[in-house]
RNA sequence: GGUCCCAUCGUCUAGUGGCCUAGGAUAUCGGCCUCUCACGCCGAAGACACGGGUUCGAGUCCCGUUGGGACUACCA
């Protein structure tokens, strides 16, 4: 058996999307369960719209994703001298010609037979007069215009295509660039490329590739269309959907494996499960469970997913990731060892790494301040006493942990004959200015004796002004 | 318009003719836990688009209808 090839081949003309991102996945999950060969290729043939940008965008996506490739990457721009070839045996064979209709006469024909309701095709009337080569001709290919051409998909099943329905695509524009489906069979070919994998936007261009195939005499590879991703408008998935680059979902605070998590649930399961590790997902990836049917793309489940793995890393790894997101809001450094220790205690209550960078704000400023109907209602005169109780037995305590901390509150609450309740809120106010925190001793844990007295004390110091 | 694809809770999905009184996840709602908020746990509501066949039996197979989508370039 022949090992199996893949190859992940975008244009470099905008960002990696979340459709690319998971095709790419697809193709690297299937080779990496197959133990096969993954070939990463910038098509980049539409030069007028490819940027150096772009690349580097993509690469950096795939690499954030963790998304390795053994082959590439590979650039068509630097392959022309290959379709050269192959072009100069489609001509030789009869299977190509030269065109000299220019665009503008080509697009007044295609309005026309628009307004007349009629397919707007080439006609072919460049096909049978023996141009050669010259200034502002194009290379088309001779498709033929009997028959039917099979597309075995491997999630679609066979689809039928009447060749009639073909015209005389350009394999080579008048500037010498191949076109997108010419240079995607070359290089399919000459990669030894076993399966092809993409979104099914391109089932249509299908056909025409295989036709050209089989022009060439070469075998074909296996093809399998993967449904699209759609918005929450059930159209395809675009920048009006928000944000469609993977980058932004870096920027927005997700992991990148619960967006590989997230994506590979688009269209494929494994039974029940919803969670996977990246190695259950090389174990148990395949074509068959790929479904049929489009997906809309979902942030709410996406945001669940986010949180689980926030959940699931521990603080320590947290806090790299953490730090570019609050130096941009323009706390001091701390150590990482608090970082982390304030991380464990907003982990399982935040969703993604802006939100708790939000969240830690309290921890990394020296003064809180408080949320005004917080204050109002919580930081009222009659605690003042039970908070001079409360900062005596803090100061006295030698263990500044969480059973002593609990212990003291306990103490002085069960002292002045109140509930923990009574005393907790208006003290989770002084210390975070809000009446929403992580639990008060955790709390006091991580900020440690010194920082909770003077919050105490300045709380006392507003109650009794 | 033409060609092609698709169709199970709002969303992602399980289901490959009897295991389905249709399962899981998310979101929503209720309860428990509790120092707040989360997490967690328990529970509720919620789907086989429609119509014909085939079959002893259809979510599952076939046909049609309807609905949605993709493509229709010297873009990829």
């Amino acid at each position: 058996m022949q090992p199996i090839i893949t190859r992940f081949p975008p244009s470099p003309t905008g960002f990696l999307h979340i459709g690319g991102a998971r095709t790419a996945l697809f193709n690297w999950l299937f080779t990496r369960h197959h133990g096969g060969r993954f070939i990463l290729r910038i098509e980049d043939t539409d030069v007028v719209r490819s940027t150096e940008d772009a690349i580097k965008a993509i690469l950096d996506a795939m690499e954030w994703l963790g998304l390795d490739w053994d082959e590439g990457p590979y650039f068509q721009t630097q392959r022309l001298a290959i379709y050269r070839e192959y072009l100069n045996r489609l001509l030789e064979r009869g299977h190509a010609y030269y065109c000299e209709c220019t665009p503008a006469a080509l697009e007044e024909h295609r309005q026309a037979a628009l307004a007349q309701g009629r397919k707007p095709k080439y006609d072919g009337r460049c096909r049978d007069r023996g141009l050669g080569p010259g200034p502002n001709r194009v290379i088309r290919f001779r498709c033929p215009q009997l028959g039917t051409t099979v597309l075995n998909d491997l999630i679609k099943g066979p689809i039928l295509f009447d060749n009639a329905e073909l015209d005389d695509l350009v394999l080579e524009r008048s500037d010498g660039i191949p076109t997108y489906n010419f240079a995607v069979v070359i290089d399919d070919i000459t990669m030894n490329i076993t399966h092809v994998i993409r979104g099914d936007d391109h089932v249509p261009n299908t056909p025409r590739q295989i036709l050209i195939y089989q022009a060439l005499d070469v075998p074909l590879p296996s093809f399998a269309h993967v449904p699209m991703i759609l918005g929450q408008d059930r159209a395809k998935l675009s920048k009006r959907h928000g944000a469609t680059s993977v980058m932004a979902y870096k920027e927005m605070g997700y992991l990148p494996e619960a967006l590989i998590n997230y994506l590979v649930r688009l269209g494929w399961s494994h039974g029940d499960q919803e969670i996977f590790s990246r190695e259950e997902l090389i174990q148990h990836f395949s074509l068959e469970n790929v479904g049929k049917s489009p997906s809309v793309f979902d942030p709410e489940k996406f945001i669940w997913l986010n949180a689980h793995y926030l959940r699931a890393r521990s603080a320590e790894s947290l806090v790299p990731l953490l730090e570019p997101f609050l130096a941009a809001r323009e706390h001091p450094k701390k150590p990482a060892e608090y970082l982390a220790k304030a991380i464990r205690t907003l982990q399982p209550r935040t969703h993604d790494l802006v939100e708790m960078a939000d969240a830690m704000n309290f921890y990394m400023v020296q003064d809180v301040s408080y949320d005004p109907a917080a204050a109002k209602k919580f930081l009222t005169p009659n605690m003042i006493e039970p908070f001079k109780k409360l900062i005596a037995s803090l100061e006295s305590l030698e263990l500044f942990n969480e059973a002593n901390l609990e212990s003291a509150f306990h103490g002085v609450v069960s002292e002045m004959g109140l509930k923990l309740g009574k005393v907790a809120q208006p003290a989770r106010v002084a210390l975070t200015g809000s009446t929403v925190s992580p639990g008060l001793f955790e709390i006091i844990d991580v900020l440690g004796k010194e920082a909770v007295l003077r919050r105490l004390r300045k709380a006392v110091e507003y109650m009794s002004g």
